[in-house]
RNA sequence: GGUGAGGUGGCUGAGUGGUCGAAAGCAGCGCUUUGCUAAAGCGCCGUAGUCCAAAAGGCUACCGAGGGUUCGAAUCCCUCCCUCACCGCCA
């Protein structure tokens, strides 16, 4: 019983939503960018992979067929609706308007018919939208997966650690983590803290949030951690990666995947002025993710779980302003890797890389010496109005305008982790701490 | 969890079946008056889709969402969502 209740639930939740989309074509890509350059369009998102060249042909001719039923339908609603005032004025006149009423009904099946038509030509059509993900923008290097994403810029030198050791390992021989009882507690994939690791976790959150806050200019934010499901679909999470995300109460709200949800969304459904933007907002939250299809790939110790922490940085700008928000936001989650000494390298993602919505970013990568590899702390992107259009995002100029919005890692809290016991680690067993950190965890070192 | 009240344009707020896309006010834009400021007067001022090569202009849809009744729905009916208030419970 309460299972069918619930099915139900979500089942309504998702039609109801899904006929509010139809009714705004405004949404992901502008469909009038598609009519007038198709060409380009197609060369563009080309670059991210083969497929897209179909999607936006079947598209562009749903909108042909879309727009001669709707052209068809409203014809014949403007002539009811004339006909309607007929009828009223004749009864106000108390004379006889069966005639007319009758007329009218007698079309009521043709317009039904076409109001079906056209209804499933614009759902098709926004589904097949929804399948397109952003356009890269023109500078983003074209290639086919992470092996194309140049290096663009490197910082410090790999430290010398006499023997490098797995996090794992140091964290537990100092008792920082206890993987058993987290196991015990929630399954694989999530982390417990303990004693002075604990402390640790809480002196890097601190230490993120006052450097973004009082040297950075972010106004901080602690949102709520579970979300509507139009708030995940305005940023980009839902409807395509549902099988990513936590959900709760039948679906209708979800583990915040990142602060990116709840943060960029605060303004969802509003007309900015100008002289407020650019926002910028920095949020720690946890962030939940079920890491589907992922099961052996970098599962070891804190580097992927299905709950880590995360402060988050976020800008909504003007469009003509956003490419340079996005570099003084990288340059922001750079900064945190300089305070703590530790090496690192950005690289730019290339077409067949990129996130769906993003139309270019960059990967801040930090080294692991215990890993004897790089690890992604930051992923900076710009999405243009690709999220504003999802969830109706927009500023006030000549006419209403989507804003641009960004977002990035400032940065992501279990890898840094990593990073700091792997770089930090002494030929004791101890872990120096850069001094950056010293104020925040009260000491120098961690030992036994 | 219980009870009650509500959801109308950028904002406030009228509107219980027929020129209502929606009064009025505020905010905004333009013009006039004015030494500046302030004030006053007049006009304009929602969103989206669609037709037209385009402009001008026309048409359609939208009063929380979905469905229903009707020739015709902001207005009547049903379902859902959300907000607020009070009570209960509780960190």
């Amino acid at each position: 019983m309460v299972i069918i209740a619930v099915l139900r639930g979500h089942g309504i939740f998702c039609l109801a939503h899904s006929a509010k989309i139809v009714q705004s074509v405004q949404l992901m890509l502008d469909i009038r960018l598609l009519r007038e350059n198709p060409d380009s369009v197609k060369a563009r998102l080309a670059t991210r992979g083969p497929g897209y060249e179909s999607a936006v042909d079947a598209v562009l001719a749903l909108d042909v067929e879309r727009r001669s039923a709707e052209t068809n339908l409203q014809g014949l609603q403007a002539e009811r609706n004339r006909l309607s005032k007929e009828i009223g004025k004749l009864r106000a006149a108390k004379q006889d308007s069966s005639a007319l009423e009758a007329e009218v009904k007698a079309r009521s099946a043709e317009m039904q018919v076409l109001t079906e038509k056209s209804e499933k030509l614009a759902a098709d059509q926004h589904g097949l939208l929804l399948n397109i993900p952003n356009l890269p923008q023109p500078g983003v290097p074209v290639g086919a997966d992470a092996s194309a994403n140049p290096v663009i810029r490197v910082w410090g030198e790999k430290p010398a650690v006499a023997s490098p050791r797995d996090h794992v390992a140091i964290a537990e021989s100092l008792g920082l983590i206890d993987p058993d009882r987290a196991v015990k507690i929630s399954g694989s994939g999530f982390a417990c803290y303990t004693g002075a690791g604990a402390r640790l976790e809480r002196a890097l959150l601190n230490f993120l949030l006052d450097l973004h806050t009082r040297e950075h200019g972010y106004t901080e934010v602690s949102p709520p951690f579970l979300i509507r499901r139009e708030c995940m679909v305005g940023t980009g999470q839902l409807p395509k990666f549902e099988d990513d995300m936590y959900g709760v109460d039948g679906g209708g709200l979800f583990l915040a995947p990142t602060a990116e949800v709840p943060v960029t969304n605060l303004h969802r459904e509003e007309i900015l002025q100008p002289a407020q933007l650019p926002i910028k907002y920095a949020a720690y939250t946890p962030c939940f993710r079920r890491e589907a299809g992922s099961a052996g790939r970098e599962t070891r110790g804190l580097i992927r779980m299905h709950q880590f922490d995360k402060v988050e940085l976020v800008k909504i700008c003007l469009p003509e302003n956003s490419d340079a928000e996005l570099e003084s936001l990288t340059a922001d989650a750079e900064r945190v890797l300089q305070l703590l000494g530790l090496h690192y390298r950005t690289i730019v993602l290339c077409t067949g890389d990129m996130g769906f919505g993003s139309a270019k970013t960059y990967d801040i990568e930090v080294w692991a010496p215990g890993q004897n590899a790089y690890l992604e702390v930051s992923s900076c992107s710009n999405f243009e109005d690709y999220q504003a259009r999802r969830m109706n995002l927009r500023f006030k100029g000549d006419k209403n305008r989507f804003c641009h919005t960004l977002n990035g890692s400032g940065t992501a809290l279990a890898r840094l982790y990593v990073a700091l016991l792997e770089s930090g680690l002494q030929p004791d067993g101890s872990v120096v701490l850069p001094p950056a950190l010293h104020p925040y965890f009260g000491a120098e070192v961690i030992k036994k």
